[in-house]
RNA sequence: UCCCCGGUCGUCUAAUGGUAGGACAGCGGCCUUUGGAGCCGUGAAUCGUGGUUCGAGCCCAUGCCGGGGAGCCA
């Protein structure tokens, strides 16, 4: 049996970053033996969209915990409302969660699991005169709810016969009303300062077919009617959400106690916010409808759909859930958090190849015309397990376009009239004429070798101060590469001034499709889904839609480029 | 205006009455067959004002600032 004390010190399999208050609040549960030792939580997304990387936080806090201290965490579809709710959406919460590396195990359940409990539960309230039939309609609710400055006032039908709210409710359930004619409610306190607390709307009437229990059911209800029970049901000890629930935790914790039930507990952290990003639900729908973007798994949807898309890893998603921590300050993270745990996780396992993503043509003139050699080049220098490869090397080659300068700027150490550059596990070349169409744009670089250097070594000793990628043209393999940049345009795309909607802060560049990029010829077979780091550009991933005569890669993030940092600020 | 929750380097986050620390970002250097990685170094913070205490980021009071709250959404 674990201790207390090592279950602290050494959360498992991997870090789990700074302490919290909510892990805090465990460690102390436990030390008071609270529910026995058990320690239970739970994920509960509403199946109206996709998950995304603000999920994600929540995932790796809810599992993690449960994990941690040797609990469950089970898989919750919050599905009260079937209005907005879709199987589509059901489906790739399942994927997405188990992507991320989460064991759910056959704990999948549903809040529509519990609807007979429920209403059940709701006809106790009522005979204990605890709840309500009420008759009024939407406006007159609002109306009668007062404001956050004012008391409401009670309900007329507040003080209906416990028999008659009996009836009512059960002829809800049996359909013999219309949408919206009445709701049941809560009998609390209409001077509450919570404004959750003023009699809340416990079921609704919708005649809708909900996507699991179809026509079963015309009344359904509302979240705080069937969280904290679905929670109980389950035999949650520590009920996790986002801040903005804080209002709602005396309304959870009264059913609880009304009903005599499991003592599930609430406890609300902060939301995780992106720089360059928006993290709604409503908003990413709003984005996919609109066209904004191809789908929920476009690449530059922070979806985890879309980040996988984009050749981020689960355990560079986790560390930086890690990282990002749980507290109750609103903030916003940068994204350059997350872009440093994707590159120090490739950097560890994506392979190193390389690629011209705007060739130049390059021809060696006092190379043999038919000659090829076969190159060593080295898989990963962070891994030697990973072995080498061999890249043909012949007298046309392709070098980036940025890699030349006719004028060289100061502190530019790459090809440029009559200077020498080593060419990556190839020869030292010196470039001599160059070629230029009739705009003026250079289209061909002539060069001579130094048959001495073969590998990149000159045997004099001489230094070269750069090393650029290639790729022989007669070996080449073609591919469409897409570049990204970030979705949105601002830091914070939620801060819109008055009156604009957040779509126009999109950035407009956020997507670059390149053709015709030259990949050395062992990434002709590159499966879908590989990540691969192009050297000195960036790490890349093969897209779904990619195939064997069409390849098609993903750019997931750039390297660092200390050059580019140069260039930004001598302008 | 009423209720709730917050405020620590640029950003995120530790310190739970006892040396304000880490990470990212920045800057400087070393190294380099990736201007990558790595290594070394460096600048940078407790919202204000009172109080309690030998000692306060932490406790109390008050002010200021930020977030959330009036769905038959979650």
């Amino acid at each position: 049996m674990k201790t207390l004390e090592t279950d602290a010190a050494s959360p498992q399999a991997e870090s789990t970053g700074p302490s919290n208050f909510i892990r805090d609040i465990i460690i102390e549960d436990l030390k008071a033996n609270k529910h026995a030792g058990r320690v239970q939580t739970r994920f509960p997304p509403e199946p109206n969209g996709y998950l995304h990387i603000g999920h994600a936080k929540a995932i790796c806090l809810d599992f993690g915990l449960a994990a941690e201290f040797g609990g469950k965490c089970n898989l919750r579809m919050d599905d009260t409302n079937p209005s907005k709710e879709e199987p589509e959406y059901v489906d790739s919460i399942q994927e997405d969660v188990r992507w991320l590396g989460f064991d759910f195990g056959d704990r999948i359940y549903h809040a529509s699991d519990y609807f007979d409990q429920l209403y059940e539960w709701a006809v106790q309230l009522i005979r204990d005169g605890k709840a309500y039939v009420c008759d009024l309609t939407a406006d007159e609710i609002r109306e009668y709810r007062g404001t956050l400055t004012q008391a409401g006032r009670e309900s007329p039908w507040r003080n209906r016969s416990v028999e008659e709210n009996l009836d009512l409710f059960e002829r809800m359930k049996n359909g013999e009303f219309p949408d919206g004619s009445r709701t049941l409610r809560a009998k609390i306190d209409m001077a509450s300062p919570n404004l959750n607390m003023r009699d809340p709307v416990m079921y609704r009437i919708a005649h809708r077919e909900h996507h699991r229990t179809g026509d079963k059911w015309c009344i359904y209800p509302l979240y705080d009617y069937a969280h904290g029970q679905s929670d109980s049901i389950e035999g949650v000890t520590h009920s996790m959400c986002t801040l903005e629930f804080q209002d709602h935790r005396p309304l959870y914790d009264w059913f609880i106690e009304q009903l005599g039930i499991f003592p599930s507990r609430q406890y609300e952290f902060d939301r995780l916010n992106l720089t360059y990003t928006v993290l709604s639900k409503r908003k990413l729908l709003s984005l996919v409808q609109n066209g904004h973007i191809s789908g929920w798994d476009d690449p530059r949807m922070p979806t985890l759909s879309g980040i996988r898309r984009r050749g981020y890893t689960p355990e560079a998603i986790r560390a930086f859930c890690a990282q990002v921590g749980v507290s109750k300050t609103n903030g916003i993270t940068q994204l350059s958090l997350l872009e440093h745990h994707v590159r120090e996780d490739l950097n560890k396992r994506a392979a190193r190849v390389m690629a011209v993503l705007r060739p130049l043509r390059v021809v060696i003139d006092n190379y043999p015309d038919d000659l090829v050699e076969e190159m060593d080049a080295v898989n990963n220098p962070e891994d030697e397990s990973a072995g080498t490869r061999k890249v043909p090397f012949s007298k046309v080659l392709y070098i980036e376009q940025e890699d030349f300068r006719e004028d060289p700027p100061k502190q530019y150490f790459r090809l440029a009239p009559g200077r020498e550059v080593r060419l990556r596990y190839g020869y030292f070349i010196t470039c001599g004429d160059v070629i230029k169409d009739v705009s003026g744009k250079v289209i061909e670089l002539h060069c001579t070798y130094d048959p001495e250097t073969r590998g990149g070594n000159a045997p004099d000793g001489r230094k070269v101060k750069s090393t650029i990628h290639w790729v022989s043209a007669a070996h080449a393999a073609d591919a469409e590469v897409r570049l990204y940049d970030t979705l949105f345009a601002r830091e914070n795309p939620n801060d819109a001034p008055e009156g604009l909607d957040f779509t126009a802060l999109l950035n407009p560049n956020s997507l670059e499709v390149l053709a015709g990029c030259k990949l050395e010829p062992s990434l002709r077979d590159a499966p879908v889904g590989a990540r691969y780091q192009f050297e000195r550009l960036g790490y890349f991933c093969v897209d779904p839609n990619s195939t064997r005569g069409r390849l098609v890669f993903n750019r997931t993030v750039a390297l660092r480029d200390t050059w580019a940092k140069i260039e930004r600020r001598s302008q």
